[in-house]
DNA sequence: GCTGGTGGCGAACAGACGTTCCAACGCCAT
DNA sequence: ATGGCGTTGGAACGTCTGTTCGCCACCAGC
């Protein structure tokens, strides 16, 4: 990006300015009067330069139809709400997501931050571990596992599988091997167990894990 | 709080929904076509009604004035950014936070949602773990731990341990047992080590540990 | 019946607002 | 000078948009 002109750099700081104030962004008649400008042809023209350099970007005869490009636009948007549906332990049903249960009002939520939010995030749900049986796949007693629903991991993917027979739930990197399933601890000094494939149930598959200390 | 007529929970969905594609309020004419409604001064009216009972305010005679009073005004104060300022494995030397660090534009973050965030969220930093020397913590290689300077930590805190003789990082639970350290790994199955008390450095204490896979 | 309150409808008004057009100014190389 | 170029000023145009006003349908209570 070039360096912008005094004129640029003044009118871009005013709306950042005004965003603080604000909710919806300045008109160009605000702009003028913000910057001491006699004209509004002048902070058009300048705004459009703006835009050209991709400061901003304008929706076209919309009122205040300016949006900065910059991160701070829409935090809300960034900033994804993730229903903690329930408990996962070995030997306890598995809970399965279900679309009413995501609309009660007293359900928990974690926030996920951008950096931890999938490029598919639809239909995330979170449930938290209890007690140690996780804990060959890295996931302590607490912790919190984002799941996104799948019925068919690709190999690798780390799941959380129920295995029908010994009535448990488990959470391990999935492998396909034939008409079995080869379920892989994460923590490499453990051995992997498997499977039949008809023994075994895969809800959804992780997405990201969550620890708070303190 | 009354609950809403169906045609002022129609237009509350349609706002918050149009909110999630735009940085700008919706017209009053928009509202009236998103939820086809046949004339504009049924929108007012409502509005007006969504206005008096709390749920959003408006700027008189400015376009797309509407803002939801909800709490998504200012997420940004909700919404912490930390540094990831250098990584961490058994061997490397300590990454130190300096204050010279912070500042510089090229680092890495990761922003912290509210219910990972500490009580206490002054000069947080983060390390990206390296190898698999910290599996006993239960971290994995790749995970981010985010930790909060102490000199002094609490028995129990789960703290990043620099074991000067044998030059190398750890990610330990801490307890003082008279003039040593016992060193307890996270995961139960695993020995503690206990070691003199000056060959261990602490430098920070483990708030958070961040996982994401896919 | 009459009445008042609620909610919807359509049209029109007035101001807010983006956009355009043209003249003018300073600056710099020709 | 002379002309091109970036920028500013002023004004007007046309649309976008909030607001208002009158009218009607429905319903409950008198």
């Amino acid at each position: 990006m070039p360096p912008l002109r005094p004129r640029q750099q003044q009118i871009l700081d005013f709306i950042r300015a005004y965003r603080a104030d604000h909710s919806y962004m300045p008109s160009v008649r605000e702009i003028q009067a913000g910057c001491a400008i006699s004209s509004t042809s002048v902070v058009d023209y300048n705004v459009r330069i703006l835009e050209r350099e991709g400061y901003l970007r304008r929706s076209p005869d919309i009122s205040r139809g300016i949006e900065l490009v910059g991160g701070e636009t829409e935090p809300a948007v960034e900033l994804i709400s993730v229903p903690i549906i329930g408990a996962i332990a070995a030997g306890s049903p598995m809970p399965v997501p279900e679309a009413a249960q995501w609309a009660a009002e007293d359900v928990e939520t974690v926030s996920l931050p951008p950096e931890l939010t999938p490029r598919q995030a639809e239909n995330l749900y979170a449930l938290r571990v209890k007690g140690y049986s996780m804990i060959d796949a890295l996931i302590d007693d607490g912790d919190i596992v984002v799941l996104r629903p799948t019925a068919d991991p690709r190999d690798g993917d780390m799941v959380v599988a129920w295995l029908k027979l010994e009535e448990e739930a488990t959470l391990k990197r999935f492998y396909r091997e034939g008409d079995r399933i080869r379920l892989q601890p994460a923590n490499v000094q453990m051995e992997p167990i498997v499977v039949p494939a008809e023994n075994v149930e895969v809800h959804g598959k992780v997405v990201a894990v969550i620890r708070r200390l303190e």
